[in-house]
RNA sequence: GGGCGCUUAGCUCAGAGGUAGAGCGCCUCUCUGACGCAGAGGAGGUCGGAGGUUCAAGUCCUCCAGCGCCCACCA
């Protein structure tokens, strides 16, 4: 095929669909359990059902196909499990907004319609986030796909359930939750969004019932006046001595209440006195236990004011605020009324207005499960990247409060417990018991499901066959990474730990790397509803970036420094550039490999026979071993920004911009053995480097791969380099290093004296030292190419001075020739390159003339610090020369 | 009320004790046979502020400010 054919741009869109389809069909994706082989297993997050792939999703799954695609490389038996998460109020909210439409509630449909509806809804929507995922070239093990809602998985949720409970761990009662009204559910306390928001705070007296003035208490709610049932102080509060034990009037109700004392009364908060309602408010709530007083309850379910609220009844709570407010402030009991900032919690899901609310709701006690939790968090048997999550992770682990697993949906597991009709017994049951243990026989299945994250804590093991003793979950559990974004610790990454180490006695994984947000240019969430940003696919088909332009932009992005990782669609053109640099290489190095693409030299690591390397070569390669060592240690240490960043700069900045211009000059240079040698060095590098490249940007790699010299049928499943130590050879690079600053100086000069570029100049480089000048001779031809300078000459200390402009640059003199009409601009260049080294100059002796840096720094940085300065005055005093030989 | 992160060139970010970096953008030059989605050469920063430690501080410590995030039952 002659090079010709290939375009001169490159196109994603041509190649990548058809790479991964080549990849599912050759089943490089699966791992089967294989003893021999050394396992390497990722849970993916898991996505819900009900989502689209966003941009979060899209770093999140990237870094994780960095993971396996780089373990595979390397040998493991990688596997990557995918699935997807019911999402029970995700999915709720989705249908019965669809539902609403048509006029309908969940309830117009019942239980069984609705689940049947959902299911339907699932079968249609539930798999577009596997095709997006497959779009971005994720490696998962597609056989092993996971449904939280599959049978075996279903028993799974339902044996945890059970062993908890049997154990004693599972407790069941009336309990003041947050509710919402809208969802009709309760919500666990992990997914209440609290914001500011105004609100007013209002004074309102509460008349002593013997007539006397009574006490003025602050509430934002007087709705729930109707279900005051005392007045709080504080027991050191002096002014209410007086009042505690006597009795006060509820307003609206005219109920006489007791006025008590307690210590969690802030005596400086408003007037220092607390209605209390034990049926609205959490901190009342445990006050009016520990007092032994009634519960009240005015709101319903609905968040509707109840019957017995008499004028309120049927209100929404919100109206019933305004109302009441209204009354009395008629009444003349608002002292005070005053714009208030307060902390308002809302449902994660549906942004209502959340309510605590009290009643029969299911609990797992943790304190005993996080122990373990901890301790491997502590023993680093599990650790975060990076490291600072560790804290956030146990700090939360050591305050853990009991979990709150019932919620009032349908679309879940049913929790498995059965209420005997006749007694109230209850029996925690796989299948409806005959009996319940008084041996009434009418039982019912308590209609509550589990919480999501109680199925999805049990991911990691659920989906290799647990409980049963399955060859997968021996061989696969533990796993080893977890990746995934900071909002999830508690929610999900805790319980895996807590379960895992519970149910099969082990962690489910060793390190936990935890990815910046996406977020916009503007610093906001990316939501193409919102028209905040795109979807992933928008860019990677609309767009027409492709895949791996994508994956490359934001892993190059996702350091472990920021939290967030603003993204906008300039980042993905350096990534198309960059794409295309590495197209036009592959171009360059496939045809001057025409005619001598023999198989000897696949997967070798010596050039072939008659090919002698030359300094380039010996450079190159020894860079490559270099970089080859820095990205398997990025990749090690989860700093894949620094991977992709090291393999940037050094394809584009040294291969492409230094080692293929060294590289003609050498293929032209009609020396046989030089030709050979840097035919092999340009593959061997570029093949490498693609391979290094491969788990960030699989597509184009394999692509290009297959257009060189290549060993075996995918690049994928190639061996991830791992460059002979020899290759480093540090003198070499030093070399290689001094002549680059050579040219560049000579560029320099060119384009200060306004050199066309097509002319050609003759420099003469000035070399005191015998041995470098001996080194840099059979360089020159790469000077006389790379600088335009075919007039370059090479001469010893003695060279006459000359008119020239000049610099030094690699330990060489470089003087230019110039004409008298050029003297003044050379002078004026040559004096303030002297005024700098002078002030720098200065600054080193100063350091070295002060007493304390020679007695105190290391030797070895003083003895720099000499050699800088002898460095130093040496170039000044030829730049003088230089001018004074201008005169 | 606690805690965490960030603040470095116009923009997005690296750099974590010894001479301030990259990409994009900007300026100048280049139709050199891989690439103009390119090449070459430049300009541009007293590293948020104030103290301190040190021979030496973007780099370590303290305080402050701004931005962002998390946790917590302040009515």
């Amino acid at each position: 095929m002659a090079t010709e054919t290939i375009p001169k741009t490159y196109d994603p869109r041509l190649i990548e669909e058809r790479w991964y389809a080549f990849w599912l069909k050759r089943g490089y994706f699966h791992a089967p359990v294989d003893p021999r082989r050394d396992p390497y297993v990722i849970m993916m997050p898991l996505p819900n059902i009900t989502g689209d792939l966003h941009i979060g999703h899209a770093l999140n799954n990237t870094l994780q196909d960095v993971l396996i695609r780089w373990r595979r490389m390397q040998g493991r038996n990688a596997m990557w499990m995918p699935g997807t998460d019911h999402a029970s109020i995700g999915t709720h909210v989705v249908i019965e907004r669809e539902l609403a439409k048509e006029g309908q509630t969940r309830f117009d449909l019942g239980r069984d319609r609705f689940l049947a509806y959902a299911w339907d809804w699932k079968g249609k929507y539930g798999g577009i986030i596997y095709k997006q995922l497959k779009r971005m070239g994720v490696s998962c093990d597609w056989d092993r796909v996971t449904f939280t809602m599959d049978p075996r998985y279903q028993d799974a949720v339902i044996e945890a359930f059970l062993r908890l409970y049997a154990e004693g761990y599972v407790y069941y009662g009336k309990r003041m939750i947050n509710w919402c009204p809208h969802d009709l559910t309760s919500v666990s306390d992990l997914e209440v969004e609290y914001a500011e928001e105004a609100s007013t705070l209002y004074h309102v007296r509460y008349r002593g019932a013997d007539g006397g003035e009574g006490v003025v208490i602050a509430t934002q709610r007087p709705e729930t006046i109707l279900a005051d049932v005392a007045v709080a102080v504080h027991p050191d509060d002096e002014r209410y001595h007086e009042l505690v034990g006597r009795q006060v009037i509820v307003p609206l109700v005219n109920r006489p209440v007791p006025v008590i004392a307690d210590r969690r009364v802030d005596p400086a908060f408003g007037t220092g006195a607390l209605k209390i309602t034990p049926g609205h408010d959490p901190l009342d709530n445990e006050i009016g236990a520990d007092h032994g007083l009634p519960t009240l309850v005015m709101i319903d379910e609905r968040g509707r004011m109840a019957p017995e609220t008499g004028q309120y009844a049927g209100m929404d709570r919100f109206e019933a605020r305004t109302a009441a407010a209204e009354a009395l402030r008629i009444l003349g009991l608002i002292v005070r009324e005053e714009p208030y900032l307060t902390s308002i919690g809302r449902c994660e899901r549906c942004k209502t207005v959340l309510e605590p609310y009290i009643t029969d709701q299911w609990f797992v006690r943790m304190k005993e499960l996080a122990e373990p939790a901890i301790r491997v968090v502590r023993e680093a048997r599990v650790r975060f990247h990076p490291e600072r999550w560790t804290g956030v992770y146990l700090d939360w682990m050591e305050n853990i409060r009991d979990w709150n697993i019932s919620r009032r949906l349908w679309w879940g597991h049913q929790i498995p417990v059965w209420h005997c009709e006749t007694c109230g017994e209850m029996v925690a049951a796989r299948e409806r018991p005959a009996r319940c243990p008084n041996g009434h026989g009418s039982l019912r299945q308590e209609e509550q499901i589990l919480d999501t994250w109680f199925s999805s804590g049990l991911w990691p093991f659920a989906t290799l066959g647990w409980p049963k003793a399955t060859p997968e979950l021996g061989y696969f559990y533990p796993g080893h990474v977890l990746v995934t974004g900071r909002d999830i610790i508690f929610l999900w990454v805790a319980r895996m730990i807590m379960f895992g180490l519970k149910f099969v006695g082990d962690v489910p994984f060793t390190d936990v790397h935890i990815h910046p947000n996406v977020l916009n240019l503007e610093g906001k969430r990316m939501s193409k509803s919102l028209g905040t940003g795109l979807d992933p696919i928008d860019y990677i088909e609309s767009l027409g970036y492709g895949a791996d332009a994508l994956r490359y932009a934001l892993v190059l992005r996702s350091s472990q420094t920021q939290q967030d990782l603003r993204f906008g669609e300039k980042m993905l053109d350096d990534v198309r550039n960059f794409n295309n640099k590495i197209w036009n290489i592959a171009r360059f190095v496939r045809m001057n490999l025409e005619g001598d693409t023999g198989s000897a030299w696949v997967s070798s690591t010596t050039p072939p026979a008659g090919a002698a390397l030359g300094e380039a070569d010996s450079w190159i390669l020894s860079r490559f071993a270099r970089t080859a060592r820095e990205v398997t240690a990025d990749l090690e240490a989860f700093e894949f920004d620094k991977a992709a960043r090291a393999l940037y700069d050094f394809l584009w900045g040294t291969y492409a911009d230094w080692y293929v211009e060294f590289a003609k000059v050498r293929l032209v240079s009609g020396d046989a053995g030089a030709g050979r040698a840097t035919q092999w060095t340009l593959w061997r590098v570029l093949e490498g480097t693609l391979r290094l490249l491969h788990p960030i940007m699989p597509h184009i790699t394999e692509e290009v791969w297959h257009l060189l010299p290549h060993d075996g049928e995918s690049i994928m499943i190639a061996p991830w380099p791992d460059p002979p130590p020899g290759w480093i050879d540090e003198e070499g690079e030093r070399a290689v290093e001094r002549l680059m600053e050579v040219v560049r100086a000579i560029r320099s000069l060119r384009a200060d004296l306004g050199v066309p570029a097509g002319s050609v100049v003759a420099p003469r480089l000035r070399v005191s030292d015998e041995a470098r000048r001996r080194s840099l001779e059979p360089m020159l031809p790469y000077i006389r190419a790379l600088a335009r300078a075919d007039g370059v000459t090479l001469e010893g200390a003695s060279g006459p001075e000359g008119r020239a402009a000049a610099a030094i640059a690699g330990g060489v003199e470089v003087l230019m020739p110039v004409e008298d009409s050029e003297l003044p601009a050379v002078r004026r260049r040559l004096n303030q390159e002297l005024a700098r080294l002078r002030s720098e100059l200065e600054r080193v002796e100063g350091r070295l003339t002060s007493g304390d840096f020679i007695t105190r720094a290391p030797a070895q940085v003083v003895e720099t610090e000499r050699q800088r300065a002898a460095d130093l005055r040496g170039r000044a005093v030829a730049l003088e020369r230089y001018l004074s030989a201008l005169r």
